[in-house]
DNA sequence: TGCAACTTACGACAAAGTGTCGTACAAAAG
DNA sequence: CTTTTGTACGACACTTTGTCGTAAGTTGCA
């Protein structure tokens, strides 16, 4: 419902959670962000995490004293999302208008134009399912 | 080539600007966005217009004392610039997988599906006109 | 048992961005 | 010349973010 967006480091942390399979520790992510290894980092990423939780975007297992940490919102959803968010803000809730620049300054190659064809042909299929009649112009 | 996105009052002089067709001064600004006509106000408006003329937003004529703003970054250039921005920050640059949710979501209406239809109708042609043989898979 | 290593929780801070106001100065109008 | 209107911009409070440090809890091993 508040539906914000996240900032660099958080989105960092969240990108490492929706590509694992399992849930990680706070030592997983700080490892895979922070190669480095200085001893601070293991703060600012409890920060990290801490502040995800507050906004919801992640979960906490404190079964045992080091905690697990899951995404609760999927790449999928958080992506759809913001792409809502920016369609409300500036085309008054419409995507096909994001998509006409794109196409205009050739920013869409081929491959892409192919997949969003299958997207709208899953449409099509679901959709058609109770309508036996198609009408072509 | 920064492509930083815009505030919120900063977005609302954008698009001050984009619905207009000739240049606007910044009283005309202020008038549509504070329409509860404090003093103090046209000094924020003064400092929004500074601030987006740096960040090359808009350009400003000073042929005369009172100046004249127009947007020097179209609607839609902008709103391209900050679907791009999305897909590469969050899908490797690719497009649609973000609509791929708000399918799933039932988000898209009937008539956002036509009109993506259209694009890409126009893309084919567009398209097809320089090659006329076309290879398949 | 007790210490060392690790973890969580969180206050604090600097930096950046934003919206706002006020004030100083310039130009125009009268 | 005085009043009005506009521009330029310093300053401020506020928020967000990334960072660190430190206090307190837990684990495990010598």
């Amino acid at each position: 419902m508040d539906n914000l967006p996240l900032a660099n480091a958080e989105l960092a942390v969240m990108k490492l959670l929706w590509r694992s399979e399992n849930p990680l520790t706070a030592r997983d992510i700080r490892e895979q962000l922070y190669p480095d290894e200085t001893k601070s980092q293991h703060g600012t990423v409890q920060r990290l995490l801490q502040r995800l939780e507050e906004k919801e975007f992640i979960e906490r297992d404190k079964e045992i004293a080091v905690h697990f940490f899951s995404a609760s919102v999927t790449h999928q959803v958080y992506a759809g999302q913001q792409l809502e968010a920016l369609a409300n803000k500036l085309t008054a809730g419409s995507v096909a208008p994001l998509l006409t620049h794109l196409f205009e300054q050739k920013r869409l190659s081929k491959k892409e134009i192919g997949r969003l064809r299958e997207v709208i042909q899953q449409f099509d299929n679901e959709n058609s399912r109770s309508r036996s009649k198609g009408k072509k112009k």
